[in-house]
DNA sequence: GAAAGCTGTCTGATAAATAAGTCAAGAGGC
DNA sequence: GCCTCTTGACTTATTTATCAGACAGCTTTC
């Protein structure tokens, strides 16, 4: 599991270069390595460091001066949202952020042999299939993929599976989510979801698989949903508890609950003190 | 946040082959569309998608028989590790699997701002800085950059780091951890992370972050740890309860807690029941 | 003001990725 | 057997990435 048809030298250093800035190694404001220096520090031509910066540049994670040097720049880079990982299905936050959704595609299918099997579903039985992006102020931070079983799906109609959570519309066709089980993990950007959350193919996207289930165990719904790492961002507070004998860890939730803007870049964990905002069930 | 040196044509193809593999759209055993299908369908030529083929080959995500077609394998690839998120400080396995610790890099010096933030460090106060890689079976998994501040981190010699988990060096240091806050991402793959994990340059990789604290409320470590999704998988069992009036979804812990080995490849969802096993606290 | 170091912008040459096409050999349907 | 479609292995041309320089103009330091 490690070959990929190697990437480009410009885009390997640009790749370093910006790890080194957004995990803090090299704060605001500090100057980079002049170019020939970088050049040489990778054994590349100067010409590839410059590729390598102006991607940099186009990102506006820096500032160059002719003469004076290459800096990063002071902050720029708007703040990502912050979901409590605790509350899980996750909660947007409505700070003055209005958060609207954007239907993709909408139709009946037969499953991938996983979902099938995820959700226990008979051989022929098919879904409803949609593929949706949410954004906030206009900007997409997660690409959703939900499969429900067509008997329940049929339920609602295609737009108000934009208008409203799938999980509203789930409680109103009768079904009760009762359980749910998700993996988190880490994938690259497939064409689709970097055309739909508008970032490059091959970027690193967050991934959630989650399956819910009713009250009976039935599968109820499954969903697939990429995060945009820099606009959105999971986090659970952990207490030290005491049970059965033996310390452990158990999340708490958050005193201000529900999402919020984090105030520092992508490390958003100490807390400031939010007024008490309201929060909607989402995928 | 959109550019990026662009990837090359043969690996986006290779990316985007990769995702309908392993996210189950072509099933194990399907037959691929024909290197002519594939090139056209795409825009590219013919060799173009062969180097991509060729890197999925070299991955055993593909078998290609001439004359016959190209087609999904079996299944080749090693199931990953599944951690409980609800225990947070992840578990792992000793399901017949070892589990070792290499110790990349350790020395005293001036943290990052942002740890220093995140520790509420004073000015000038030193960190002790350790790089681990963690692997089962010899096959690593886990990155680990650790901080803690210079006056705890004293009390343990480089080898005990490499020896045993930092929670019980720090408990052995009369200091207890009390609440821990973490945030989970995603990012792509840095030269060091990349050559400690064995991975390509530009993978995607489960970023968590975690900072610790004690019971006066003073940071005691912080935690960057990086994970090959493919070795290791994040999950968690939810609940529906009602609490306050309104109904909301808690973590609830495995009937058979601790991490296991998932069934099924990247969708380990359901459960498989497992002989209770012994798990062992680590970063 | 002079010097040193930096970015910005060129040049020309080399290496690698890609395109477009040809041909051979295996597999499967008829 | 025969036809068709497939992968495998080539060739040649074009485009792109990369290298190794050179030079001008700006900024800072002394």
């Amino acid at each position: 599991m490690h070959s990929g048809v190697g990437t480009s030298k410009s885009r390997m250093l640009y790749l370093l270069l910006r790890e080194r800035i957004d995990s803090g190694v090299w704060a605001p404001g500090a100057r980079l390595p002049s170019e020939p220096v970088l050049a040489q520090e990778h054994g590349i031509s100067r010409v590839t460091v410059r590729r390598a910066l102006d991607a940099l540049e186009e990102d506006s994670l820096i500032r160059r001066h002719a003469g004076a040097g290459t800096f990063v720049a002071e902050s720029g880079k708007p703040k990502p949202i912050v979901a409590d990982f605790a509350n899980l299905l996750a909660h947007i936050v409505d700070m003055g952020n209005a958060t609207s959704v954007k239907l993709l595609s909408f139709s009946y299918e037969i499953p991938s042999q996983d979902v099938a099997t995820e959700l226990g579903l008979q051989p022929a039985e098919r879904v409803q299939h949609s593929v949706r992006v949410r954004l906030t102020d206009g900007q997409p931070f997660s690409y959703l993929v939900t499969d429900v079983p067509e008997s329940i799906g049929v339920n609602w109609s295609e737009a108000e599976l934009a208008a409203r959570p799938l999980l509203a519309l789930l409680e109103r066709s009768g079904v009760t989510a009762e359980r749910a089980t998700q993996s988190v993990s880490a994938v690259l950007a497939g064409p689709d979801a970097a055309a739909a959350l508008q970032v490059d193919v091959g970027s690193a996207l967050l991934e959630i698989r989650r399956t819910v289930y009713d009250s009976a165990n039935r599968g109820i719904e499954h969903l697939h949903a990429l995060y945009r790492p820099d606009r959105y961002i999971f986090q659970m507070d952990m207490k030290r508890t005491t049970r059965d004998g033996n310390r452990r860890w158990t999340p708490v939730e958050h005193p201000d609950r529900g999402a919020q803007r984090s105030p520092r870049n992508t490390r958003p964990h100490h807390r400031l003190s939010t007024p008490s905002t309201r929060v909607v069930s989402h995928d």
